[in-house]
DNA sequence: AGATAAGCGAGACGGTACGTCACGTCTTGGT
DNA sequence: ACCAAGACGTGACGTACCGTCTCGCTTATCT
């Protein structure tokens, strides 16, 4: 399995941080030292400023109301300074709503059935936030037919919290829950990783906002056990 | 478990079909036989235009460049005569994509295994098609700060799609791979479906379209040993 | 002059009435005793109720706002039974108000000043009613680019209006304020009251619709001196 | 009278001119010389774009079929930089016609009879033209129910031709044919102006439109005598 | 009496234009 | 260079009426 320690992950997120986004990284942030392009830096207010802007705006009128120019006003910023940063609407919201995505952890519940029962509400909860309900589902539809905004949701959402599985399965050995990795199976365990991924976190949307009914502690139990017992078996390695 | 035979189901589905979506029901819906309530009907002939035209249309341009305005010149119809019918592009699109999905079957593959593991393909196959990849995530986008579109979701897919859910599992149970329904347990049996068809639909669409992987046999077969294995637990009335 | 006896106005006036306007008279109207031509004839309830329901209209909402499914609604009827009789909402309005004008009426005051001072009078508060205030220039901008509006506004209103003068005059002569005609000079004559009429109701007109000023007795009393004094001179056969 | 010298005519009229009409004043209008409130500047070239086409479909297509849309497309603009600067049709063709208005001129006759009769045949052919036939009465009738259209027409059409009247007046007085103005007496003159004023215009109007006959070299001979010598009458300060 | 024919209320139909909204770009003057 | 402001061309929106048509009915005259 690939091992991704905090810092790593940090730096792996680091080219999805809000500041740089469109084309090239904005001039502090990484592009060596006094490489101050030339001209006035672009103001690091704004950007707060900005994101600020675009979740508050999400919560008001939701996702469909949201535009780029109400952003800019609410902001108190010219539209010109948005597009400078952002190419689109689902790529601002796309970095004002990873970092709410960022705040979810994974408590230890003493138990990889608490644990996961927790992430589980906790990602529930977070789903039903009028920030990310209406504008989740809505960048994933735009990046249907975006490859780029794919490959920028992949990275600010979907590998980053991936870190949740992870941690969860650590926490599970250290407590001898699971087995040890093998050695030599990283690529069998990446597979794993991903197919609990897609399962925990493909179920809880559909539940929450296709099927519209409510991830409640019930659900949540029977989901767990479902998983659990199912993840026993598709650990090993192949069946009999 | 609430025990629906196909006819039902279509049954309860038929309001759901495109003529009188939005408010009122079309003359020989409901109401009585030849009830021609008054004025000249509505043409059938448009109602079938306009939905393949759509179908046509988000192949040809997608979800984005699809317009009302275009739906309509290509179906051959006023834009008008959309908009008494549909009073979106997301429930047109919805009905339009709705009858793809009813188009899904469960060809018997001998196993409850290899029952599950064709429905998965054939589902993943639909979430590729053109028509579906760009417009269903946007549809329940749409759908989630639209209360009504979100029932219209429910009404026109989830509900009628658990058909395959109970289809598999009637078919296992009469090939003795899954004991028969114990009476009285309807409401848990319905649990357990709804479950079911969380697990598989939300880890499908999300794989294919948010994680953007294949689903492809070995990852077919690695899902289904989990939803099997799961099941068994999860089908447990309570965990000892 | 032309003379025109009550009678024959009439009689002129008969084939602009409601009932028959756009193609053929109606039934009972002038096409002989039994010429019924065949099937159901139109009833005359519905055109009694469209022409006060177009009124009624106009005071309510103005002439933008009317329209020929407005009417229809209002008036209990059909829009192809608007149709039938009348090919635009022009000529509807101009039948339901060339009505208004046949209200007006050349009281004797005493002498031909009151006379002229009184129709101008009652001229102004016509055209102050929201009836026509909204709809005369409407009909009359309309007639520009429509020969067949064009002359119907003439028959309906600017012909029948005639009388006026014509009264006026037969009455000042009968009081000796004016000479009898003479004979031979009746092409003269008719010269002389279209433009009395043109210089009456243009001045008129302009004064309350486009000047926008109040046709009070002041202005009133000013214009009829122009007029009479002007009158004078311009009624001489030829300037010396 | 009041009396108003031609340059203060202009000045007058200035803030009616096309570039700022619908609430605001244009950069240079007023508020100081060069207050360029902010932003990107109006483009003069677009004003002058815009009344040109609108004379032009004015010409080739008339009032009715004459649209925002066919404006714009002709003047090589966007319809929303038309609707920035007009609310609506009438206003933008209210604008485009009373410009040739202004280009009516009472060249010197050598008499007053011959400018009068002058003005009237040049207003007339005025009325003939495709662009104002079918357009003036529209947007007067307009005008009859949106108080501020009214007010325009007033300033920019009304208000702007007297400079005729007074040029007239004054030629004469010069020539000896009229008495100089008493002092004391400019409300008095006023009223005689406009009297005078709605009595051409409206009559003038009233042939052309209404009555649909030929403003000719007769019929003008004969209004002229009328008007000219009910003018010495209705000038007296008040009748005997 | 039955056939024939036109009128009628209702409302769906293909159109056209509307006036608005948001887009993403551009042009100002000022920092 | 960047910024706030705001005008620009573009394109889709959803609505309003237009005038025509298709329904099932009703109401008359003419066989």
């Amino acid at each position: 399995m690939r091992f991704v320690p905090a810092g790593m992950v940090c730096a792996m997120a680091a080219p999805s941080a809000p500041t740089p986004p469109p084309d090239g990284p904005s001039p502090g942030a990484a592009g060596g030292p006094s490489a101050h392009r030339r001209g006035r830096p672009r103001s690091a207010a704004a950007d707060r400023a900005i994101l600020h802007a675009t979740r508050a705006t999400l919560v008001e009128v939701g996702w469909n109301r949201l535009t780029m120019s109400r952003v800019a006003t609410r902001a108190g910023v010219a539209k010109t300074t948005l597009y400078r940063r952002w190419t689109s609407k689902s790529e601002l919201v796309l970095d004002a709503v990873a970092a709410l995505f960022d705040e979810l952890e994974l408590p230890d519940g003493g138990s990889l059935r608490a644990d996961v029962e927790g992430v589980v509400l906790s990602f529930a909860a977070l789903l039903q936030r009028p920030e990310t309900k209406t504008s989740l589902m809505a960048v994933i539809a735009e990046s249907t037919c975006d490859d780029g905004l794919r490959a920028r949701v992949r990275e600010a959402i979907v590998e980053r919290q991936k870190r949740l599985v992870l941690d969860g399965r650590a926490r599970a050995q250290s407590r001898g829950e699971l087995p040890p990795d093998a050695p030599g199976s990283e690529a069998e365990s990446a597979r794993v990783v991903d197919l609990i991924f897609d399962v925990i976190a493909g179920a809880v949307v559909h539940r929450s906002l296709v099927s519209d009914a409510a991830v409640d502690a019930a659900w949540t139990r029977r989901f767990t056990t479902l998983l659990l017992d199912g993840l026993a078996a598709a650990s090993a390695p192949e069946r009999p």
